[in-house]
RNA sequence: GGCCUCGUGGCGGAGUGGUUACGCAGAGGACUGCAAAUCCUUGCACGCCGGUUCGAUUCCGGCCGAGGCCUCCA
């Protein structure tokens, strides 16, 4: 493994403040995001943390070495939302298999959305449907400690009972994370007031599953089929991909084994998602966190609005795809720091493809291998300050064109394949996608300059200016430069956006 | 009501107890038949009021303002 790095620092939410980041073991960093609820396409918000979490997993894969790094991004894939779609699309369908057609195909274009973001698969994307198991496995043993119950056919999680225990470990307080107290929570609470649960805070681990509903046999001490609740299958998951390969799990006493490193997710999982996850999986585990450092980004709004179906503004990757490379919605989003919110613009989604095209035509044809320069590293290691980031390579690209100096675009080069850049040959960068209805005729195209270079060398500029003028009405941009040996003018072409 | 984040130049967005990133846009220049592109140069800031300090945009307090979460949500 490569030598252990002392300057990553990155912002804890459980102690609002940057830390350095020490790996409980640094031959194996692990880290797990939560992933998609794959019931419908994903928007440009669920983009950020996938984008921004990409760019730490590039990270540590770039400290600690590509074989000692574990990224864990879950799929839900059995929630109400899931059901409800299924029913809607295929009502003709038994329930089951409406369900998988929804689950497959939103999964299927997620990962293809995500690849066009230009993101590395994690290690592991654990599918809920296939960790049942384990998430019973964990509620029998909550149950068994006594803090959680069942009743009429549910399981609920109670914090004030994880609150009051006192056992021979501590666990964290309900509500450590968010930094709201309990009694607080109760005053306030705006959650169901079912009749089954003794206390207005307690939240389902198991339901039962009706008539067409999918469902599962119960844990222990429940007749009948039931589904879990969605807090408790990223503890269930997280167990499984995290702990249990590392010498963790349910089995296993020592709670050393049973905590991570890094747990990401948006910001609004904080309460309740993150809050519950905490409270299953250090009671379970019996210890005092769940995982060592959470991070959260911030959120996302269009043109200064907040994203929305009544709005008008969902925008999904899918959709954004059509308009943009990903590199561009990639590069737009790291602009901002992932824990500020960011404002998705036409505007900066035009700036930002015009430092991709520059970056393109620059170092676009280096073939350095993907190794960021060292003033990428220790921006991106101060909390991911993917701003600092930006100007580290700008200033590298300064340096690479200072007059007098050789034109070595290679650190440039290297540092913008790091972060996932630069994945194009650079003259397919500079030619419109596939399946763009302005996509040219290039022959006609090479003609046409051919012809205007003619006429040029005539001086007939009238001529010359006349099929300028022409291309530029179909949206083509001509660009005029001379050959650094013969002088002579080179024209090249854009599509302009 | 509770918790949290943030207020920097036309815009985006870093950072710092005193010499004020970076990008886009703007201005001037070079180049060019004219443009575009490119290159060079360049103007513009730290919400308000106090305090600490030789000195604060940077630390402390207050105020004003914006946003988020507290319900499914990245």
């Amino acid at each position: 493994m490569s030598a252990p790095h002392v300057g990553l620092r990155l912002y804890n939410t459980l102690t609002r403040a940057k830390e350095p980041f020490v790996p409980i073991d640094a031959e194996n960093v692990r880290m797990y995001v939560c992933g998609p609820t794959v019931y419908d396409f994903a928007h440009i918000g669920n983009a950020r943390p996938v984008i921004v979490f990409d760019v730490l997993y590039r990270l540590l894969r770039h400290v600690y070495g590509a074989a000692h790094v574990t990224y864990v991004r879950n799929i839900t894939d059995v929630d109400d939302k899931i059901n409800a779609r299924a029913a809607r699309d295929f009502p003709g369908l038994p329930l089951n298999e409406a369900i998988a057609r929804v689950t497959e195909a939103t999964n299927a274009q997620f990962q293809a959305d995500v690849k066009a973001l230009g993101c590395l698969e994690p290690t592991a994307q654990p599918r809920a449907t296939a960790h049942i198991e384990a998430m019973k496995a964990m509620i029998e043993k909550l149950v068994a400690l006594g803090v959680a119950y069942v009743a009429e056919g549910h399981v609920l999680f109670s914090p004030s009972e994880m609150n009051r225990r006192k056992g021979p470990r501590p666990t964290p307080r309900y509500g450590a994370l968010s930094r709201r107290p309990l009694d607080e929570m109760l005053a306030g609470a705006r959650v169901d007031v079912a009749s089954y649960k003794r206390d207005e805070m307690d939240f389902v681990l198991w339901k039962p599953s009706g008539e067409g509903e999918p469902g599962w046999p119960s844990p222990a001490g429940i007749e009948g089929l039931g589904r879990p609740g969605w807090h408790i299958e990223c503890s269930a998951m997280s167990m499984a991909k995290l702990l249990e390969p590392f010498g963790g799990g349910l089995s296993c006493d020592d709670p050393q084994k049973n905590v991570f490193d890094i747990h990401g997710g948006g910001i609004d999982l904080v309460f309740p998602h993150h809050e519950n996850e905490i409270a299953q999986s250090c009671c379970a585990f019996g210890t005092e966190r769940m995982a060592r450092v959470w991070m959260h980004n911030g959120f996302l709004q269009v043109e200064g609005k907040k994203m929305s179906k009544s709005e008008g503004n969902f925008v999904t990757i899918n959709e954004a795809l059509r308009d943009w490379p990903g590199e561009v919605l990639r590069f737009n989003m790291l602009k901002t720091h992932y824990r500020q919110p960011i404002d998705w613009t036409l505007r900066d989604l035009k700036a930002s493809q015009k430092s991709l095209d520059d970056f393109y035509a620059l170092a676009g044809r280096e073939d350095a291998p993907a190794t960021p320069h060292e003033s990428v590293v220790a921006a991106l290691s101060d909390d991911l300050n993917t701003p600092k980031m930006l100007a580290a390579l700008a200033s590298l690209r300064k340096q690479a064109m200072t007059r007098g100096a050789p034109q070595d675009f290679s650190a440039l080069a290297g540092s913008l394949r790091f972060l996932g850049f630069l994945s194009m040959a650079a003259h397919e960068w500079e030619r419109p996608r596939d399946g763009d209805a302005t996509a040219p005729d290039e022959a006609a195209l090479e003609a046409a300059i051919e012809r205007r270079l003619a006429f040029i060398a005539r001086k007939d500029w009238a001529e010359a200016d006349r099929i300028r003028d022409e291309l530029a009405a179909r949206g083509i941009r001509l660009k005029d430069g001379k050959d650094p040996a013969t002088g002579a003018r080179v024209t090249t072409w854009e599509v302009r956006r």
